[in-house]
DNA sequence: CTTAGGG
DNA sequence: CCCTAAG
């Protein structure tokens, strides 16, 4: 009955590609239970979309149970946002809604890739980055979110029962290598490929014309499609779609307008992944944003997956250097990028968005550096404070989680320009009233946390140098701690 | 792999 | 921020 619940799990599985499988019907046991209901012949135990799909392929003649589960999906969320009360009924619906979608598409993606080992590499990116431009790109013009899944699901979920049908999925994986090399517009190519073998599965499938019967999942998902592109939020064109019935041939030719004219530049892509990620901060109810991440890493991912395909940085064309600020090709910060993109969540500190490129292209090593801003500067004082001086990794996993630059190394380095900053400063004090730039925007709250945590933890060898400037400071509490016992000493005292 | 230290 | 050496 959590349908509330359930949805949130579809959307947070997202990005968990592989467990979805298991973890989906155990945890949603009793919701999946009314939509097995629903279905005439539960598939085994694996009640996916994947299934109810692929049952709608098959049982041509039991569209209408297709039918009944969309309205069991819709009476579940009415029921449910009633019962919260909301004002805004038809908004929080249609983002549940969505959400509900979402996760189901995903699990549709998951069986194809279970179903497809061969190129599952090159797959899953494919549909991870693309699968919704796609739905959209279909959804926009003809209408139905769930004839984007009837679709997919009916080139995919074939594969691994039938024996001829793998060819549609060879076919696919095929044409999507090609764009994916063509690496920055990867997205253009992937869009209209997608789209085109949507409409292929609805011409052939003799259900199409059925789909009438879950259309009243059209307009709201429309709606809710073009919020998130959020370039054109629409509002105008949801009206004309409410109330007309879109054919197969309104989709078909729509698709070919997209593949037409739809490309997405570098531009494109960048200010969508930036207006994500401030946008969600500020505006996006909490539902919509898993969406919205998801979209945005994907975003993430074709760049990285642009940048990889690019032997050397400088090949990029010319505006890689605006687009991509990050564009450097270091494998060790790729590795890295992608290692934590997941785990970026449209950085809620996403004040300090900009990054410093004022030192232009060539050969330059901190190509992207990134000021770091005050709440940084006192999570991570918070962070040395907490776990001492050295644990950078901690530090980094636990209050940096979020910001997936800002390696644990340039924790360190932070920290240790901290130090040298409040030192500087006392000195200065002392000295004149000149005040080295480096201080300029830091708080004295800040500087003396910092030099009260440069007492309890000294940073080694800064010691020597440090030394006399924390020996003014004041030993708060500091027993003998001074030379003779080394930094690794007081760390370990703190560990254990 | 993580940290320290130096550039 | 980057690189390298060391544990």
């Amino acid at each position: 009955m959590d349908w509330d619940e359930y949805m949130r799990r579809c959307s947070t599985k997202k990005c968990q590609r592989v467990q979805v499988d298991e973890s989906f019907v155990p945890a949603l046991q009793d919701d999946v239970m009314e939509v097995e209901h629903l279905l005439a012949e539960p598939r085994n135990d694996h009640v996916s979309v994947d299934g109810i799909l692929y049952f709608h392929e098959e049982n041509l003649g039991k569209c209408y149970d297709i039918g009944n589960l969309s309205c069991g999906f819709e009476f579940g969320l009415k029921t449910n946002i009633g019962g919260l009360g909301s004002p805004k009924t038809q908004d929080a619906k249609d983002d549940l809604k969505l959400e509900v979608l979402d996760g189901l598409l995903d699990d549709v993606k998951i069986d194809g890739l279970h179903a497809t080992d061969a190129f599952s590499g090159a797959y899953e990116d494919y549909l991870l980055a693309d699968f919704e431009s796609a739905d959209k790109a279909c959804g926009r013009k003809s209408g139905p979110y769930g004839q984007s899944v009837t679709g997919n699901s009916g080139s995919e979920s074939h594969s691994p029962g039938l024996s001829g049908s793998s060819i549609g999925v060879g076919g696919t994986s095929e044409s999507i290598k090609q764009p994916i090399a063509q690496s920055e517009c990867s997205n253009d190519s992937l869009d209209t490929r997608v789209t085109c073998d949507l409409n292929g599965a609805f011409r052939n499938n003799p259900c199409q014309p059925s789909n009438g019967d879950h259309m009243h999942l059209s307009p709201l998902d429309t709606q809710h499609l073009n919020e998130l592109d959020n370039d054109h939020p629409s509002t105008g064109s949801i009206a004309s779609h409410e109330n007309e019935t879109v054919s197969a041939e309104a989709c078909h030719t729509a698709a070919l307008r997209e593949k037409r004219f739809r490309r997405p530049t570098q531009r494109y892509i960048e200010e969508f992944s930036n207006l994500r990620s401030k946008e969600k901060v500020s505006t996006a109810a909490t539902k919509n944003k898993e969406s919205g991440t998801k979209l945005h890493n994907d975003l993430h991912h074709i760049r990285l997956r642009a940048l990889r395909k690019i032997p050397d940085g400088k090949t990029i064309c010319g505006t890689s250097d605006v687009a991509f600020p990050e564009s450097k090709i270091h494998s060790r910060h790729l590795k890295k990028e992608e290692l934590e993109y997941d785990e970026e969540p449209f950085a809620s500190e996403s004040e300090d968005e900009f990054v410093t490129t004022k030192r232009s292209r060539k050969n330059d090593r901190r190509k992207h550096q990134r000021m770091w801003t005050l709440s940084e500067v006192n999570k991570l004082v918070d962070g040395i404070s907490e776990y001492g001086v050295g644990r950078w990794t901690d530090i980094k996993r636990v209050l940096f989680a979020s910001t997936s630059y800002r390696t644990p190394i340039d924790l360190r380095d932070k920290w240790r320009n901290l130090l040298r900053a409040s030192c500087a400063q006392k000195f200065n004090k002392k000295q004149s009233e000149k005040q080295e730039p480096a201080l300029r925007s830091l708080p004295l709250a800040v500087l003396r946390r910092v030099r009260e945590l440069a007492n309890i933890h000294p940073y080694p060898r800064e010691r020597s140098s440090k030394k006399s400037c924390i020996g003014q400071v004041g030993s708060l509490s500091l027993p003998s701690q001074s030379s003779s016992h080394s930094k690794r000493n007081v760390r370990r005292n703190k560990c254990t």
